[in-house]
DNA sequence: ATTATCTATAGATCTATAGATAATGC
DNA sequence: ATTATCTATAGATCTATAGATAATGC
C-alpha cells in the first residue's frame, strides 16, 4: 500500500498504457474500471485519485494511443533512410496490424466510439489525424507529387487504409479479409508511384 | 395487452427496425433492451418471447440493416437508368450520410463492434459486404473497365468510402470533416472514369 | 501530516426469468 | 387453452464515493 509520488506517477502511466490497449481491443465502453484496475494489479477504489472521471481516462488513453502511433510511424523510418509511402501502406495493411488492434491505429479501431466521445477526446483525435495525413502527404511529395495533389492523395489513402483494416477485421471470411488487405495495398502503391502520372 | 399473431409479427419487426437504427447510432452495446422496448412502446418482459437472446436481436438487426442498405442502393438507381459509380460515391460521401448513421451503411458505423460479434452476425455482414463490392464492381465495369481490375478498384473504393465516413464522423473540426468527404469523392471519381486509363 | 492504495458499498444500470393479466383462436 | 404482453425481480455488472490502512515526506 502507500508508496511514493514517483511510484504513483508510474502507476498512473501503467493504467493509461493498459487502457489505451484494452480500449482499442474492446471499445471505449467495452471494459470497466474495476477490470482495468485489476489487470493493472490495483483495486477499483484508487482509480479516482488518478482520474477525475472515466472520460478523463478515455481522453488520456487516446492521447497516449495517438502519440505512440505517431512514434511508431517515425520509428519505422529511422535507420532506413526516409520512410516511403509504400512502406507505410504495407505496414498498415499487414495481417499483424489487423490482428492486434490493441497496439494499432486508434482511428481504425475506435472511429465510431470517438464520434460519440466528449469534445476533448475528439479534439485530440482530430489533431492526431491531421498530423498523420500531413506525414502521409510528405512521403507522397517525396515521389515527386505536387503539394495539393499530394494532400488529396494522402487524405484518400488514409481513408482507404482505415476502411480496409476496419473491414478486414469485421468480415469472418479469412480469405476475403486477406484479399481486402492485399488489393488495397497494391492499388494504393500503384496509384502513388510516379510512373502512372495520374492528375 | 394480448393481441393477435399478426400483431406480434408487426411488433417483432418494429423492435428489429428500431434496433437496427439505434445500434448504428449508439453502437451494438450502446443501448439496452429495456430502453429499446420502451422506445418501441413495450416493456422489457416481452423481449424474450421475441428473441432467444440479445445476440439474436443483434443478428436480426444487422440482417435488416444490410438488406435495407442494399435496397437503398438499388432504389437510388431506379427511374434514372443504370446507376453510376459517381452517383454512389456522392451519395455515400454526403454530409447527410455522415450525420445520420442510423439509416446509413452498417459497416462504417459498426465495423469494430461487428469484429467483436458472434459468428452469425459476422457471417451476415460478410455476405452483405461481398454483395456491395460486387455491385460496385459492376458499376465500374460499366465504365469500360476489365473485370479483375474492376474488382480491385471496387474493393479499394469501398474501403475508402467506409474509412472516409468513419473518419469524417470521428473528427470534430467541421471544415476538416468536409474536406475529407469532398477530397475522397473527387479522387475516387477521377480515378474510375475511363479518361485516366490507369492500369 | 499527508497521501497512495485498500475494502466496502450506494445507486444505477444490464440481461434474463418467473409469474400475472388480458387478449386471441380453437 | 394458448399466447402476447405486462409487472416484478434476481443476480451481475457499472461508475463513483466514503472511510480505513499503511506508507511517504516534512
Amino acid at each position: 500500500m502507500g508508496h511514493s509520488r514517483a511510484e504513483k506517477a508510474r502507476t498512473h502511466e501503467r493504467i493509461v498504457t493498459l487502457a489505451s490497449k484494452r480500449f482499442r481491443e474492446k471499445g471505449l465502453t467495452g471494459i470497466g474500471i474495476a477490470e482495468l484496475m485489476k489487470e493493472a494489479g490495483l483495486t477499483v477504489g484508487g482509480f479516482y485519485k488518478h482520474f477525475a472521471s472515466r472520460d478523463d481516462l478515455v481522453a488520456e488513453a487516446m492521447r497516449l494511443a495517438s502519440r505512440e502511433w505517431k512514434r511508431k510511424l517515425n520509428a519505422a523510418a529511422s535507420g532506413r533512410g526516409p520512410i516511403t509511402f509504400e512502406f507505410l501502406v504495407d505496414d498498415y495493411l499487414s495481417e499483424a496490424h489487423r490482428d492486434h488492434p490493441g497496439t494499432g491505429c486508434p482511428v481504425s479501431a475506435l472511429s465510431a466510439d470517438i464520434a460519440r466521445s466528449d469534445k476533448r477526446t475528439r479534439a485530440l483525435v482530430t489533431t492526431g489525424t491531421k498530423e498523420i495525413i500531413d506525414f502521409l502527404a510528405n512521403t507522397i511529395r517525396q515521389s515527386g507529387e505536387e503539394e495539393k495533389a499530394a494532400r488529396s492523395r494522402a487524405i484518400t489513402a488514409y481513408c482507404a487504409l482505415v476502411g480496409a483494416i476496419a473491414t478486414a477485421r469485421a468480415v469472418s471470411d479469412e480469405q476475403f479479409s486477406r484479399e481486402i488487405l492485399k488489393t488495397v495495398a497494391q492499388l494504393l502503391k500503384n496509384k502513388v508511384t510516379p510512373r502512372y502520372h495520374g492528375t
